[in-house]
DNA sequence: GTACAGATTGAG
DNA sequence: TCAATCTGTACT
């Protein structure tokens, strides 16, 4: 099987358009000489400056969020309702703060629940704020690979993102959710 | 300093 | 339906 990591080039795109290539992709976790591996089935695009969902809207920079203006490729990791990490990762240039959110993977052998939703995730990967600022495109501990699956656009479903409702009708019912349609690791209440 | 809500989850 | 649990942010 070919393995190839994907390259900083893959990131340097707008966040819809990196959410739906991520789809079917690998996220690779080292733990000492172990790995844990999953296969991306859901994402959601949080797209720049404008987007009132996101935590930089407004071009708003904080401690906590300034990691979301990194170059494409690298992590922005945070937690929420203070127990849930939340893995990002950043798109398009250095400054443009744009990222995708992972929000669940299929992972081979395991429940379809063991990495179903962006907090379980991150516990399933054994994420957390040691990973603020990582560099996917570099980094020993962590990536994502192109394993050469091939995802057809029919195959992917969208929709409203989840849980950001504060953000008002028109950015909380814009499609910027993406799944692999039929993925029993797809989240959703 | 204090109050409050959040890109969630699992129990009841 | 609700509480856990804690940090960033707004406001006193």
């Amino acid at each position: 099987m070919s393995r190839r990591r994907l390259p900083r080039s893959f990131y340097a795109r707008p966040a819809e358009t990196v959410a739906r290539a991520l789809l079917g992709k690998y996220l690779l976790r080292r733990v000492g000489n172990r790995e844990r591996a999953g296969k991306i089935v859901e994402t959601e695009a949080y797209i720049g400056p404008e987007d009132r969902a996101s935590h930089a809207f407004g071009g708003k920079v904080t401690p906590r969020n300034r990691a979301e203006y990194f170059v494409g490729g690298r992590v922005y990791i945070y937690l929420v309702y203070g127990m849930y990490w939340q893995l990002n990762i950043t798109t398009g240039v250095e400054g443009f703060p744009a990222c995708v959110l992972l929000r669940a993977l299929e992972v081979e052998g395991k429940s379809a629940s063991v990495a179903r939703g962006p907090g379980k995730l991150c516990r399933y990967l054994r994420l957390d704020r040691s990973f603020y600022g990582e560099d996917v495109t570099r980094s020993k501990r962590f990536w994502v690979e192109d394993r050469g699956m091939r995802v057809r656009q029919r195959e992917i479903g969208t929709s409203a993102r989840i849980g950001i409702d504060y953000s008002g009708p028109r950015w909380s019912r814009r499609k910027l959710r993406f799944f692999l349609r039929g993925s029993p690791a797809v989240s959703g209440r």
